[in-house]
DNA sequence: ACCGCAATTGATAATCATTCTCGAATAGTA
DNA sequence: TACTATTCGAGAATGATTATCAATTGCGGT
């Protein structure tokens, strides 16, 4: 079986565990999302299901991304520069470190973070269900390629 | 001299020491931004704005929220359900615990956050500028109004 | 205090991401 | 296989944001 079967798999079986109704475009969609590293735009997503073969529609993207982040599947990342949203499978809790000259996004998997969903909670009686940091720098290559420029 | 000259002044000089040239419509979005714990959204600036006397147009609004972040003197929180950002002033660090059911923003003040963007920097070597944390949750006063019409 | 000019404002149009609509297609169930 | 609620999808509608560009204004230099 080819890896692109298994993750189509692996995505029918989290469907059917969070009890979504399964579909083709729902599977490819989550497949993509659990196994890329992209963090990837709705017009990235869209491209990727149609160029692999499948059909679907914008509005099928979207719905279908509303209806995983509303099962705490994926998360959305605010806005890349060019005022696009990202998408990130997050079932293991991580953090992202974006370079805002590349936009490139970094997983950084610390468990320390969690530690601050506690602090919240007792500083404000929240009861807390998840939580999102997002961190601004510029990645090393970028630091390198700036420092030749000037 | 009453307490709105006195944000608008704090406001013209937080501009002259960020070199940002001085108009009636930064100053006023601006003092709105730094003494309000509203957390605003571009309308509610629009309407403060235009409620105080100025004169204001909702590209000015987008122009100069768009200006004070590159400043690094505000920042832009993802979106409340309706889909609409929202803006804080940022010179003193913070985080911001959402509730989910009446959109309700409270900042939480603690230094022990900060040490996130150190470790950040460590795991990737990405030169870090500043971070956002958002944590989302049900606030006391609707976890009650929940358990009440359960 | 006045000039000159680059920067800003603001009414409006244009853009573009997202949501809505509703008939057709489909998944899951028995 | 047949039934039915759910989902899909093409295109229209919406609505937030951005672009335009002529008129205005802040401000450094004189
Ligand atoms: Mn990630
Ligand atoms: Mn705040
Ligand atoms: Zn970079
Ligand atoms: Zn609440």
């Amino acid at each position: 079986m080819v890896q692109e079967q298994k993750t189509l798999l692996a995505a029918a079986d989290k469907l059917k565990e969070y009890k979504i109704k399964n579909t083709p475009q729902r599977q490819v969609i989550l497949s993509y999302l659990m196994t890329s590293h992209d963090h990837p735009s709705i017009e990235m997503i869209f491209n990727y299901v149609r160029g692999n073969g499948f059909s679907v529609s914008l509005a099928t993207v979207y719905n279908t991304l509303q209806l995983l982040i509303d099962n705490n599947l994926i998360i959305e990342i605010a806005a890349d520069s060019g005022g696009h949203m990202r998408y990130d499978y997050f079932e293991i809790p991580h953090y992202h470190v974006i370079c805002v000259n590349c936009n490139k996004i970094v997983d950084v998997f610390d468990d320390k973070y969690k530690k601050n969903e506690e602090n919240a909670q007792l500083e404000t009686g929240f009861q807390v269900f998840n939580s999102q940091y997002e961190v601004y720098g510029v990645c090393p290559e970028c630091q390198k390629k700036l420092a030749q420029e000037a």
